[in-house]
DNA sequence: CTGACTGCAAAAGGTTTGCAAAAAG
DNA sequence: CTTTTTGCAAACCTTTTGCAGTCAG
């Protein structure tokens, strides 16, 4: 629906008066190529091009971007979020607690879901930030024969 | 369709080689006191008992009780899990990505959701577990003004 | 008694911040 | 030239770990 932003991202942020770096740039392509990568491994991915860029310009940059809406993040486990571009945030995350492994659905799956919480309680979904703990099919498998 | 388990907790421990200790005792009436509390929160109640209690003993109970079952534990946030009994755990936690405000549901609201889950890629979720982020009604309201 | 449990202090992991130098517009 | 952004180092916060003493069974 709406307009693909892939080439415009600078332009979002300069309308809100933020500047366009190399920094910036970096770190955006890391979060595409990486899809579900945590800030560390979003600064490695970074740091192959430019080795000086530094952790926390990394964490400021994701900010920033989130905050202009190229981007969103999820938490899937105890420690690190993961980053990933909004045009990728239409799935839903399924996190394996046993084994770790991350399953993703469509998010058309939830909608149901997705709007009876609206009409419930006026609770508006940030659907690419779900993520749904539980145990993945492998797992439950494997426990059926403990 | 499970005995509640409320006054067996103990036995539960005991089964499992654990011991019974005044700590755990605290530390899981602190759990059940506060229905959503975080780590800090609970030595917080734990020490109005007994102040000398430290963090990590708090942190080394909450994982003994979730592995023996009796309590469960949902990321609602950046930083901070939440804690709750397992007989408390039918519902779904709503996060306001905004304002922070946590609102719980009827799990049954999902059960579609889940089942579709099940049904699609066999992923058992874990109901207690499921938080929601994304933005309030109050939140929204506010941000029609803006 | 003996092994599990606790308190303490230190380490570890992840994120944030202050500041001066560097870069964008 | 002005203002934002960056790199660096240090601070911070939450959680984990090692260890010796303590306590439950």
């Amino acid at each position: 629906m709406t307009e693909p932003t892939t080439d415009s991202w600078d332009a979002l942020l300069r309308q809100r008066g933020y500047r366009i770096t190399p920094q910036r740039q970096l770190v955006l392509a890391a979060v595409n190529e990486l899809q579900h990568g945590t800030p560390e491994e979003i600064l490695t991915v970074v740091q192959r091009t430019a080795a000086a860029v530094n952790l926390s310009t990394v964490y400021r940059t994701l900010e920033v971007l989130q905050e202009v809406g190229v981007i969103t993040h999820a938490h899937i486990g105890h420690g690190a979020p993961v980053f990933h571009a909004l045009e990728e945030a239409t799935h839903i995350h399924l996190v394996c607690e046993e084994c770790g492994k991350v399953t993703s659905i469509d998010a058309a799956v939830a909608r149901p879901f997705i709007e009876a919480m609206r009409d419930l309680v006026g609770f508006e979904t940030d659907v690419g930030h779900v993520s749904i703990h539980g145990r993945c099919s492998d797992c439950q498998t494997a426990a059926t024969h403990e």
